[in-house]
RNA sequence: GUGGGCGUAGCUCAAUUGGUAGAGCCCCGGAUUGUGAUUCCGGUUGUCGCGGGUUCAAUUCCCGUCGCUCACCCCA
C-alpha cells in the first residue's frame, strides 16, 4: 500500500526548524504590541464571496488560486488566501471601525493553489499589520518604522530595502489606466504574450514586467506620478518628507504596483537581493475604499503582510539561537522511577528550568548518551544507592567540573 | 498553466561495455555488570518511486506515470 504523503505545497515544520518559527513569531508579536497593535484572530474559512468582492474578480488569486469548495449545505466556502478581507469583515461585523482608530495584527496560515517553489507554498504563513481610521501620512511612516524594527531585531536590516510608490486615489488610477492601455495598444506588436494578456486583465502590471525586451517601451510609458491629483501628491510628498527627516532609507519605484485591486495611494515593498526569485518579503499599502466597499462606514486603512517562510530564509543563517538550559534525569532501576518523577516536578516548579526524565530504562551508559544527545548541560543521576542516602548525583556535561553528590532537599540551590 | 533538474537504507550519496546493491552518518550492543561527548569492536537497516516494454538477465536501455525540486507566470 502506498504511503500517504502531505499535499503538494503544504509542509511539515519539523523540530529542527520549529524553534526558528517560535522565535520569529514571538518577536513579531512582541514588537507589534510595543507599537500599540492588538492581535486579531479570524477563521481560516470564509464565504467565497468575501474574497471575490475584496481582492478583485480578475486577479490571479481569485481566478485560479483559491481553495474553494461547497459546504454540506451548499454554501461556497474558501480557505483564506490573505488576511485583509477577513480582518475587515470581522471589524465591520463587530463594530470595530465606526468612528474608531484600530491598530491590529494577525498571524497564521494562508492558502493559494500555485505551483510551489522556494519561498512560495500552497499553505504559507503571513504576519500582517493593519491600521484603521487614519489617513496618513503619519500612519504610513509608523507602519514602515514598525517593519524596520522587525528587520533590526532580526538582524537582517542590511539585507532589505524599502521601495515606495503611490497609486493615487481611485479616480487617478482609472484615468492612468486608460492612458496606459492606449499607449500599449499603440505598441501592441512589441508586447510579449504575458503583457498582451495583462493588457486585458491588469495593465498596471505590464509596467512591472521583467522582460528585458520591454524595458525601453516601459521606460517611455506614461507615469502615474504625472497623473496624481493635488491631494494624493500632497500625501506622497508628506510621506517622503517625514521619511527623509527621520532618515529611514527608501527608494521611489514608479513601477511598483500591487497585485490586489484594493490598493490605492501609498504602496510599498520591502525587497531583498538575498533570495533570487521571491524577493518581496513584506508588502502593503493603503486600502481606503475597502471598508466602505465591504459594507462598512468609509474608513481609511493601511497595512502590510509579510511571508514568514521568506523571512525565515533570511533569518536562519545569521541568527544564533540561545541554548536552553536542560537538565536530564538519569534513573537507574524501577524502584527510583516514582521518586524521580516527583523530583523532576519539584525542580520544574521551583527553578523554571527544563527537566527531561529518562523513560524506557537503559544502562547508565545509554542513559547518559541520551542526556548528551538532548543537549542537556547537567545530568542528575538517581539510583538505589543515592535514594537510600536521600542524595542525587550532579554531573556536568558541558564544563570541566567534578561530579558532586547533593542532598535531594538542597538540589534546588544548584540551578 | 509552461519549462529545466532529480528520484537507490531514516539522512547524505556511490554502483558502465546490462549479471538482482555499497559507504559515511544515525541507531543498537559491547570494551566500562553504575558514567556521556573522544577511541576501538560488532550488529540492524532496501518494493533501487510506481507500472509496462526489450532481454536468458534491468538500479542500468526504452515508454508511460507519480513524486520532489528550481525557475517562469503570479504573489507575501
Amino acid at each position: 500500500m502506498k504511503n500517504i504523503q502531505a499535499i503538494r505545497g503544504m509542509n511539515d515544520i519539523l523540530p529542527d526548524t520549529s524553534r526558528y518559527w517560535e522565535m520569529v513569531e514571538g518577536l513579531l508579536c512582541h514588537v507589534a504590541i510595543q507599537y500599540g497593535y492588538q492581535e486579531i484572530r479570524f477563521p481560516l474559512l470564509e464565504f467565497t464571496e468575501l474574497f471575490t468582492r475584496s481582492i478583485g474578480e480578475t486577479t490571479d488569486i481569485v481566478e485560479k488560486e483559491m481553495y474553494t469548495f461547497l459546504d454540506r449545505n451548499g454554501d461556497s466556502l474558501t480557505l483564506r488566501p490573505e488576511g485583509t478581507a477577513s480582518c475587515i469583515r470581522a471589524g465591520i461585523e463587530h463594530g470595530l471601525f465606526y468612528n474608531q482608530i484600530q491598530r491590529l495584527f494577525y498571524c497564521g496560515p494562508m492558502f493559494r493553489h500555485e505551483r510551489p517553489q522556494k519561498g512560495r507554498y500552497r499553505q504559507f504563513y503571513q504576519f500582517g499589520v493593519e491600521a484603521y481610521g487614519l489617513f496618513g501620512p503619519d500612519i504610513d511612516v509608523e507602519i514602515m518604522l514598525l517593519a524596520m524594527r522587525f528587520w533590526q531585531e532580526l538582524k537582517i536590516d542590511h539585507k532589505v530595502e524599502l521601495q515606495i510608490n503611490t497609486l493615487g486615489n481611485l479616480e487617478t488610477r482609472v484615468k492612468y489606466r486608460e492612458q496606459l492601455v492606449q499607449y500599449f495598444n499603440n505598441n501592441y506588436d512589441v508586447l510579449d504574450e504575458d503583457s498582451k494578456r495583462r493588457l486585458l486583465t491588469n495593465p498596471l502590471r505590464i509596467v512591472d514586467s521583467k522582460n528585458p525586451d520591454l524595458q525601453e517601451l516601459i521606460k517611455n510609458a506614461p507615469k502615474i506620478l504625472d497623473y496624481l491629483d493635488y491631494e494624493a501628491q500632497a500625501h506622497f510628498d508628506g510621506l517622503c518628507r517625514i521619511l527623509d527627516e527621520i532618515k529611514l532609507p527608501y527608494v521611489i519605484n514608479p513601477r511598483l504596483v500591487r497585485g490586489l485591486d484594493y490598493y490605492c495611494r501609498t504602496v510599498f515593498e520591502w525587497v531583498t537581493t538575498e533570495i533570487r526569485a521571491q524577493n518581496a518579503v513584506c508588502a502593503g499599502g493603503h486600502y481606503d475604499g475597502l471598508v466602505a466597499q465591504m459594507g462598512g462606514k468609509s474608513t481609511p486603512a493601511i497595512g502590510f503582510a509579510m511571508g514568514l517562510e521568506r523571512l525565515i530564509l533570511l533569518v536562519a543563517d545569521n541568527l544564533t539561537m540561545p541554548n536552553l538550559q536542560v537538565i536530564y534525569l538519569v534513573l537507574l532501576g524501577d524502584d527510583v522511577i516514582a521518586e524521580g518523577m516527583l523530583l523532576a516536578e519539584k525542580i520544574r516548579a521551583n527553578n523554571k528550568v527544563n527537566v527531561i526524565v529518562n523513560c524506557g530504562g537503559g544502562s547508565m551508559s545509554s542513559q547518559l548518551k541520551r542526556a548528551d544527545k538532548s543537549g542537556a548541560a547537567i545530568a542528575l543521576i538517581l539510583g538505589d544507592a543515592e535514594l537510600a542516602k536521600r542524595e542525587v548525583l550532579i554531573k556536568y556535561l558541558r564544563e570541566d567540573k567534578p561530579q558532586q553528590s547533593v542532598k535531594i532537599e538542597n538540589i534546588f540551590n544548584y540551578f
